[in-house]
RNA sequence: GGCGGCAUAGCCAAGUGGUAAGGCAGAGGACUGCAAAUCCUUUAUCCCCAGUUCGAAUCUGGGUGCCGCCUCCA
């Protein structure tokens, strides 16, 4: 069974051929470090975090890599708002990127590369443009020229009189086209600059991400990956560097994931009506964020409310709820083995399905759909068993084991010894005793202080069960 | 103007030709001292119209509504 992807280059789903059998080289766009992320950000992070941990347990090796853009408008109008350099300014939100990132289950990219540290790759690529034809450089400034790149509008699917047509650019004389855009900008008073060619300056947004790509992952990525607003045009002028200068593909699959809305409009900073990630998850629990963006396909659009990620929790805490299930079936086991025979084909039955669901363009909803059959089965399996058998308990433990390690969804060794654990064991006691002797004024007196200090009982069958409340 | 996306139950959301997965919320029941959890049962003329087909949520045409990109933007 092999993956199938949508590749916006070809506007069609394609089987996945990576260039190197058995390695995925994914390039990512990364945040401008200048502020705090937000939600709608926060969409690709955890998406692509997703499919690269998919890919990992297909069994592919992934090289991932996401970029920080370090210098930029945006970065030196707020570094100079704050009274900070730019360098100062981009340390501390890349170190605060990755507490909201860390705290969401995104791993951590192999490379996360920074514009400002690959000054060399990018005058290198500026300098390979200018020499093949492809940009010219005007009093510093060094713009690459649209018009030498009949490719110029694949991704788009437009052509350069289209583009043209609606170009909302100011007419810069300047340049030879008006979509020509910068490779390099010459120094600004008060800017940080680096040395170049044609003097100090610094360079363009799009040519970061072509040059450092192309250094770690080589001439041809096998996936580049943005929100959709990349597209254009970001992602066209990273074609029309890279390929212009190395003559190669530049990246076989091209994906970008749909926005995250709110009160149906596109959440961004520009309109101001955002939730950063870091607020995000002071109300909610990271993972029921996590479900939240699995909660549809990746390619769609989907409205961020309170009421679904209300929802979004309510449905962790059932999966949360069968984990724990088992964990408490593990240590008071029930009948004999060969019970479960029928769970254990049930989950393998599963398993496929939602490699099936995954392989087809990466679709999380249709795959955690499965999931909870397989929770129901569990929970099933455990009542009618009175706890079940080891083995079949093992089993049920592995399916979600090999969920979670790739949505990120369950709350499986979340839990830490905290020391009171001892303590809650005798008061478990303590309250059993009680119950049998029917005082349950004492019973529900030990229940309620416990529930004030946010462990939560359950009487089961197989004994009373106690979990925390995040 | 060009390019593109979306419309499935109260809410979220899979499903691209054979009469609708899953989650949340609701109702009834089982279990329970109670609570919680769990299980069982229950909730859809798939935006509208026309067409193709033995058969369409799914294909075609035409509407309507919503959203996005073409400017920094995940």
């Amino acid at each position: 069974m092999s993956m199938v992807l949508y590749n916006d280059l070809t506007r069609s789903k394609e089987p996945f051929v990576p260039v190197h059998e058995g390695h995925v080289g994914f390039y990512s766009c990364g945040p401008t470090v200048y502020d705090y992320f937000h939600i709608g950000n926060a969409r690709p992070f955890i998406l692509f975090d997703t499919l690269r941990r998919y890919f990992e347990y297909s069994g592919y090796t992934v090289t991932f890599v996401q970029n920080f853009t370090d210098i930029d408008d945006k970065m030196i109008n707020r570094a100079n708002q704050e009274g900070i350099s730019v360098s100062e300014l981009a340390d501390r939100f890349i170190a605060e990127y990755y507490k909201d990132a860390d705290a969401l289950g995104v791993r951590r990219p192999t490379h996360a590369p920074k514009a400002t540290e690959h000054m060399d790759e990018i005058i290198g690529l500026v300098s390979t443009l200018i020499e093949k034809g492809h940009a010219y450089e005007v009093d510093g400034d060094v713009f690459f020229d649209v018009g030498s790149f009949p490719a110029y509008g694949v991704l788009a699917k437009q052509s350069l009189e289209e583009l043209q047509s609606a170009a909302r650019t100011e007419i810069n004389e300047r340049k030879k086209h008006p979509l020509d855009f910068a490779l390099w900008k010459s120094k600004k008073e008060g800017e940080p600059s680096w040395p170049s060619p044609w003097g100090e300056g610094r360079p363009g947004w799009h040519i970061e991400c072509s040059a450092m790509s192309m250094k770690y992952l080589g001439s041809t990525l096998d996936i580049h990956s943005g929100g959709t607003d990349l597209t254009f045009p970001h992602h066209e002028n990273e074609i029309a560097q890279a390929e212009a200068a190395t003559g190669k593909t530049f990246a076989k699959y091209w994906i970008h994931n749909g926005y995250l809305l709110i009160d149906k409009e596109k959440m961004s900073k520009s309109l101001g009506n955002f939730l950063t990630a870091r607020a995000a998850r002071e109300k909610f629990p990271p993972r029921a964020i996590r479900f939240f963006m699995l909660s549809a396909h990746y390619r769609s659009p989907i409205n961020f409310s309170e009421e679904s990620l209300v929802q979004a929790e309510s449905a962790v805490e059932r999966l949360d709820n069968c984990w724990s299930g088992l964990q408490h079936a593990k240590k008071n086991p029930g009948s004999e083995e060969g019970a479960g025979a029928g769970l254990a084909d049930l989950l393998d039955g599963l398993e496929g399905r939602f490699r099936e669901a995954m392989d087809d363009d990466f679709n999380t909803a249709a795959a955690l759909g499965i999931v909870f059959e397989g929770v129901k089965g569990i929970n099933t399996f455990l009542k009618e068993n009175d706890g079940g058998d080891a083995k079949t308990l093992e089993r049920a433990e592995a399916f979600l084991r090999t969920v979670d390690s790739i949505l990120g969804v369950i709350g499986i060794d979340e839990e830490e010894a905290r020391g009171d654990e001892e303590e809650i064991e005798i008061l478990l006691k303590e309250r059993e005793a009680a119950r049998r002797e029917r005082n349950f004024s004492r019973s529900d007196e030990i229940r309620d202080s416990l529930a004030a200090r946010g462990i939560l009982l359950e009487d089961t069958p197989q004994g009373t069960k106690w979990k925390r409340k995040n």
